[in-house]
DNA sequence: TGTACATCAGTGAACGCGCGTTCACTGATGTAC
DNA sequence: TGTACATCAGTGAACGCGCGTTCACTGATGTAC
C-alpha cells in the first residue's frame, strides 16, 4: 500500500498508470495530462514535479511498455528453446499476447506518435525488444540452405509486420473486426504458412 | 478553374483537400477544422454550410479514400488477369502503392479513428475495397487442393495484415524505419514467401 | 523524546491559446418578369 | 436588356471549454541537535 495523506507516496507511477488506463479506454487522443492528473487524485500542476510535461509522461509509459515487451519476448524465446522453430513461433505469439494484455502500453508505444528516438534510453529498450526477434530469426535461418537463405532481418520484419497488422486491423476494433477468425488463429496460421514458404515446416505439418 | 470572388465555387472539395494535406503533413492529431478552413481561405463557420461538423469532414475524406482505394484494387486485379496469381500479387502491391501515393487518405481511413460503420455509405465503399482482395484470394485458392485449402478470407486477411503492417512500421516513419529494406521489397518478398507456403509458387521461383 | 528547521510534494489560482460550434448578418449570384 | 427579388454561401463576433503550463504558496515529512 502506498502512503496516504497530503503526500501521495508514489505519484510518479500512479500518473503513468492513469495515462495507461486513459489511452486504453479512450485511445491515443483521449489522453490528456489534466485528465491523468485528475484520475490520480491530484492537481495538473503536480505532474510537473515528476515529468517535464505531457510528452515526457507518454514517453515514460511507452518506455515501460517496451521494457515489458522485451521481457516477454525474451521469455517466449527461451520457452521455445532448444528448438529454434518453437522459439520463433513463440515470439510471434508473444507479440499478440502483449497487445492483448497491455493495450495501454501498446497504444503508447505504437499509436501515440512518440518517436523511438526521443531519448537514448527509449531507443535502447525499443532496440532490445526488436533484437530478440532478430536473434530468433537468425537462429532459425541456419536451417535454410545458405544459398537460398533470405537475410534474417528481412523475415523478422515480415513477422513483425504481419503481427502488427493483425493487431491493428483485427484485434483493436479496426476495420477488419468483422472477420470470422480470431486474431490468434489468424496470426498462428499466417506464420505457419509463411514458415512453410521458407521450407522450415513440412508441407503437411 | 473554380469561380473566384465572394463565393468560393467548390468549397466542399477544397475543404476535403485541405484536410487531406493537413493529416498528411501533421498526422491525424494535426488536423483541426479551423486549420482546414483557414487553409481553404475561409472562416471556420463556413465549414458548416457543407458538413455537419469536424467528424463529418474527416469521414468524407476517408470515404473518398476508400473510393480511390477500391478503384485501384480493382484495376490491379484486372491488370493481373487472366492469371489469378498475378492478380493477387498485384493487389498486394496496390495496397502499398495507395498508402504511398495518398498518405492523407490513408491516415483518414486507418488512423483517424473514424468508424467504418459511421454511415452506411462509408461501410459500403469500404466493403467494396476489401471484397476485391477477397475475390482475388478466392480465385487463387482454386489452385490449391480442396482438402488442404484454407478459407480464402483467411489468407486475404493475412495479406492485408502484412501489407498494413509494412506500411505502418516501415513506410510511415514508424519504429522500423531504420530497416535496410524498402517497404516495397519487404512486402514483395513477404508475399512471395507466403504464397510459396501455400504451394502456389515454385520452391525456387 | 522534544523542538527547530529544511526540504519538497502538492495546492489553487491564473494565464493565454486554439478548439468546435452558434448566430444574426451581408452581399454576391441566379431567376422571374 | 433592365429591374426587383429570393436564395444561400460565406462573414465576423461571440460562446464556453478544456487544454498545457507557470507561479507563489502551504503544509506534511524527515532530520539535526
Amino acid at each position: 500500500m502506498p502512503k496516504r495523506g497530503y503526500h501521495h507516496g508514489n505519484l510518479r507511477q500512479a500518473l503513468v498508470d492513469a495515462s495507461l488506463t486513459l489511452t486504453e479506454t479512450k485511445g491515443p487522443t483521449g489522453f490528456t495530462l489534466s485528465e491523468a492528473a485528475k484520475q490520480a487524485g491530484v492537481t495538473p500542476a503536480a505532474v510537473y514535479r515528476h515529468f517535464e510535461g505531457r510528452e515526457d509522461l507518454i514517453a515514460e509509459a511507452a518506455r515501460q511498455g517496451y521494457e515489458i515487451f522485451a521481457d516477454l519476448m525474451e521469455y517466449a524465446y527461451e520457452t521455445g528453446q532448444p528448438s529454434s522453430l518453437a522459439s520463433f513461433e513463440a515470439t510471434g505469439r508473444a507479440y499478440l499476447a502483449f497487445a492483448r494484455r497491455y493495450p495501454g502500453h501498446y497504444v503508447a508505444m505504437f499509436e501515440s506518435g512518440i518517436s523511438i528516438n526521443r531519448t537514448p534510453e527509449l531507443a535502447q529498450v525499443a532496440n532490445r525488444a526488436s533484437s530478440v526477434l532478430e536473434k530468433a530469426a537468425a537462429k532459425l535461418s541456419e536451417h535454410i540452405a545458405p544459398d537460398k537463405r533470405p537475410p534474417p532481418q528481412m523475415f523478422s520484419a515480415h513477422i513483425w509486420a504481419m503481427s502488427h497488422g493483425v493487431v491493428e486491423l483485427f484485434a483493436r476494433g479496426g476495420p477488419g473486426t468483422k472477420s470470422p477468425f480470431s486474431p490468434e488463429d489468424l496470426l498462428e496460421s499466417g506464420i505457419g504458412i509463411y514458415l512453410r514458404g521458407l521450407g522450415l515446416i513440412d508441407r503437411d505439418g
